[in-house]
DNA sequence: TTCCCCTTCACCAGAAATGGTGAGGTACGG
DNA sequence: CCGTACCTCACCATTTCTGGTGAAGGGGAA
């Protein structure tokens, strides 16, 4: 009878990423949701999502990039906890005109989302989309989404368990120096600041960041400390 | 009759980080747990905690940096899962030491810590401890868990949310071109290839390096990447 | 021992980024 | 209507970064 004791159940035994969709789409159905989204991407940019939107939209979504106009993406990131799609910022023409296309879609009006963060920078969102008049939608929100945020932080776990999920993406180790040189330029040292900080010339300064760029398969020293900024590998 | 209603509802109300420390206080006494802390680490290193323990206790791990040595911190941090302290790394010589002066301090035998992850770095743990035997404390957190890892998200919530908590630190947002420009460099294209690809001039491009860098106060345009990362002003 | 990685240093020419200043236009809120 | 913020472009001297190559000693793993 208790629904969120079963969902757990139901998770706990999930071995791949098949299994987690399958998982969404029991979700959906036991809580009676048109739909469900879960969708996290490392700090390598590798993306995994389980949902149960149409494919049609999926694709479109992706094709376009969506992601840099859907308000609940570029919201959520900043966030911390779960919102209400309407307490989003749809007034930009684009944000307007991805809504229109996403009712079009067949997504419904409501909508809340949870922002989800794991270790190295790691983000996803958990996201439940209704069909539903304000009222009604109200009365669920405040009915399941303490239930939801509990599903939506093991599914998080579960999914970065996962082999081959959304956590894999190993990058190559920084040397510490490397790291301390990434560091200090992170920090807004220029290579001369950041050479006698570290009381080495800067030729040898420059083998570290070239090190390390190689290692990131990073295509200059912006990129070198953006990525492992990214992934973690430095911390500022 | 329903604990974790009751929590939420006080957590809803604070305003303050002296109302977290009282929040604290009375969750301890509502479900019976000896020790509690919550304990937040923003990017910048600023820190913030309401906890429990006795003074003497908090002074003494502040000055001996514990903190360096603590299992509990120092494997919370690579996770993402709530866990029990029994599980952790107490083998090495300094955390056995440590364990030892914890339990003259008065500190219980159990505990479980629960990692949350904000925004921009944050990261803070919300651990619970106990003076109890096995079983006992088996029970204790079959049944607790839950409601504590959503109050742990929720007084996380609220401590960003709180003015002067673990949030500041507020940088003034970047425009759109801002925020494309910074973008594309951390992905790794030079002003070239971004000036390209934004079809603007190179000069153009150069305004809104600058300007983004005048508006975070980085010193050249690899700090204005990281700062822009870090602060979550921009995502890759 | 051999091999690989880490740390350290040097030289150099050419490519790229920087700093500062000036100036046109649009858009929005007070 | 005015101020402020945003978007766009230009010029130029100077500093800084990049790419490529070569080399030596130390440490750990196979």
């Amino acid at each position: 009878m208790n629904k969120l004791v079963d969902m757990q159940e139901a998770l706990a035994s999930a071995r791949s990423l098949e299994e987690l969709q399958t998982f969404v789409e029991g979700l959906r159905d036991v809580y009676s949701i048109d739909n469900l989204v879960y969708h996290s991407v490392n700090a390598s940019g590798g993306q995994y999502a389980a949902l149960t939107y149409s494919n049609e939209w999926v694709e479109r979504y992706i094709d376009k990039g969506y992601e840099r106009i859907d308000p609940v993406v570029q919201g959520c990131y900043k966030r911390f906890t779960p919102i209400d799609w309407k307490a989003l910022d749809w007034s930009a023409k684009p944000s307007r005109d991805f809504l229109g296309e996403s009712a079009s879609a067949g997504l419904g009006n409501q909508g809340f989302s949870i922002p989800i963060r794991g270790p190295s920078g790691q983000f996803a969102l958990f996201s439940v989309n209704q069909k539903d008049n304000d009222d009604r939608w109200a009365k669920f929100t405040e009915e399941r989404v303490s239930d939801l945020i509990l599903i939506a932080h093991y599914m998080n776990e579960k999914a970065l368990e996962i082999e081959g999920g959304p956590n894999q993406g190993p990058v190559r180790a920084l040397s510490p120096r490397e790291k301390d040189a990434l560091t200090l330029l992170a920090l807004g040292n220029n290579r001369a600041g950041v050479a006698e900080a570290l009381n080495i010339s800067e030729n040898t300064l420059r083998v570290y960041i070239e090190s390390a760029r190689f290692k990131m398969g990073a295509s200059n020293t912006v990129h070198a400390v953006a990525t492992a900024l990214t992934h973690g590998l430095i911390v500022v």
